[in-house]
DNA sequence: GGTGAGCGTGAGTATTTGCCCATACGGCGA
DNA sequence: TCGCCGTATGGGCAAATACTCACGCTCACC
């Protein structure tokens, strides 16, 4: 009930327009400013408005040759069906920027698919951006399903959002598992699977045709114990047993075998098995505390896809 | 053998490096230069080649309402089957730049099919941004042929850059025709057909699944006449015959129907019949110009889709 | 081996852009 | 109704970027 009832989406409007005019046109602020009517200002707060709220999508269109090398390192390798990798953006800088459009674009090849496919998705920051740089496109025949329970400790929807912005975007049936990632015991956690939703959205996601997951660290910064499913002690102690990293919150040892541990049985989503051709898992990861969780991943082949970057590449083949 | 055997490629490498780090990572042309350990200059230069020789792709992923609007009206009164409406650039600038990116992701949407496809290609100014536009992608499943004379009167190549340029960026097999647009006599015309080659080409253009032209002006600019396939006498004569608009070289009338010309005889290419949404064929066009053309060639169904700008839409609409 | 054309480089400079701040506008509660 | 607060606006300024020019280098042709 404002004054203006499209306000937002006027506004978006106007910068899309002004971004259109800036990157495409190729006009300056100043030229934008008078052909739309507006300050120059106004021009300069709609483009940053536009590129802030990731209206506009740039891609690189060259492949750099010394990813190309590492690309096909890493495909012969560890006998990957995908591989991409983009270039570094520099010490300290978020490897998610780089790795994100790249993601996109698998993720896109996939839903070009004009049969229908399930397709499970995992957690985390890299799938978050992922999500961001896609384009939205109408793939309505596709279902997605989550690969694990979606609600954090806090409570919070973090944990949804990768699966249900995916969604909007392309509007797709979404399966969320609407559990916590870790129950408190053992009992709870059959409690929770023997629920007929749950149950669904796990099938579902066993058979999925095609899953991204992101990769998670073992080391002092993992995230399961930034998120609060771990203590610090209980990380000390899995880590002792060998951990290496953890793909949708099952651990794994160095050579990328599950561990046998008590934590397991309190875990409430699926376990991603060894990636077949057919059933391709994709790794969506990048980041020096990473190098060691991919490598195994990658030796066993709990996933046999890649999008990370060069310094992560090289690192995980210098290894 | 020169000393630096891959100069270009490793100039385009660094072009797209820096670019990289500039859109995606952020960084200013300084950090830019201290990371790769440049002068800020070649930092900006890097960065600009990249920009010119198309090395990145903007893309907008918003839909503008007007936009939105303007695309359903069109759909609705000319039935057609693909339409893409994009923002204009305001008067006195190319609206090929403001097409050719969405004629690109319409060929994109056909290469990206898993089956093959026969893509019969026109030539102009906005097929050749749109291929300019494309982003090089596998797709050697599918079969490019040309549907007119790739030879222009000055024996220049530039007829075949459409066709040869899209065939390297998708390495799919490709046919072009290797004869003029026009030939000089009927008997000429006649002895070329009869040729093998020209006859395998031409059938399969006729035989095409989806079909990519622009759409010429007949007013005193036509493309026929500033390439020399027209005098201005000749023009002028065709213009009192009713002449409204040409696709791959066939002349029609205001409401899209083929003149029946002495000219046709002469004309080696194939016509464009009446498009079916089985064998879509899809008009690249934009400019106040060719307003009249592109109405005749829509009210008539020539083509059955259209990727145009947002002047363009609403002239054609109003008239 | 000399010489001129053409390209790439860096310095300097004009233009463009991003940011901060003072100010105006409009909603909302007292 | 008044005054407060959050938000949006345009002016000004510093930073960043694009352009121009003169120089030097390479390479091809004499």
């Amino acid at each position: 009930m404002s004054m203006t009832p499209d306000s937002d989406a006027s506004i978006d409007d106007q910068a899309a327009r002004a971004a259109w005019l800036y990157y495409v046109g190729g006009l300056t602020q100043d030229q934008i400013a008078s052909e739309m009517g507006l300050s120059r200002q106004r021009a300069q707060r709609l483009v940053s408005r536009a590129v802030g709220a990731g209206l506009i999508h740039v891609r690189l269109n060259h492949h750099l040759a010394r990813c190309v090398e590492l690309e096909a390192a890493l495909r012969e390798r560890f006998r990957l069906v995908r591989c991409r990798v983009m270039p570094g953006l520099g010490p300290g800088r978020d490897p998610v920027r780089s790795i994100a459009p790249a993601a996109a674009e698998e993720m896109e090849r996939v839903l070009a698919e004009r049969g229908s496919r399930v397709i499970a998705l995992g957690t985390g920051r890299a799938l978050r951006g992922m999500v961001d740089a896609l384009s939205p496109v109408e793939a309505p025949q596709h279902r997605l399903v989550s690969l694990l329970g979606n609600i954090a400790l806090d409570g919070s929807a973090s944990y949804f959002e990768v699966i249900m912005r995916l969604a909007e975007k392309v509007r797709a049936p979404h399966y969320p598992m609407p559990v916590p990632v870790l129950v408190d015991t053992v009992e709870e956690n059959l409690t929770l699977q023997s629920l007929g939703a749950v149950r669904k959205v796990r099938g579902l996601a066993q058979a999925a045709d095609v899953t991204f997951v992101g990769v998670g660290q073992m080391s002092d910064d993992a995230p399961l114990m930034t998120d609060g499913f771990l203590t610090l002690d209980e990380l000390h102690e899995i880590q002792r047993a060998g951990a290496a990293g953890e793909v949708a919150g099952w651990i794994y040892d160095g050579e990328g075998r599950y561990l046998d541990l008590a934590l397991n049985a309190r875990l409430t989503g699926v376990r991603v098995e060894i990636a077949t051709p057919e059933r391709p898992v994709i790794g969506i990861a990048a980041g020096a505390a990473k190098v060691v969780a991919l490598k195994a991943a990658l030796t066993s082949g709990i996933v046999n896809g890649l999008v990370t970057d060069e310094p992560t590449a090289a690192a995980v083949l210098a290894g």
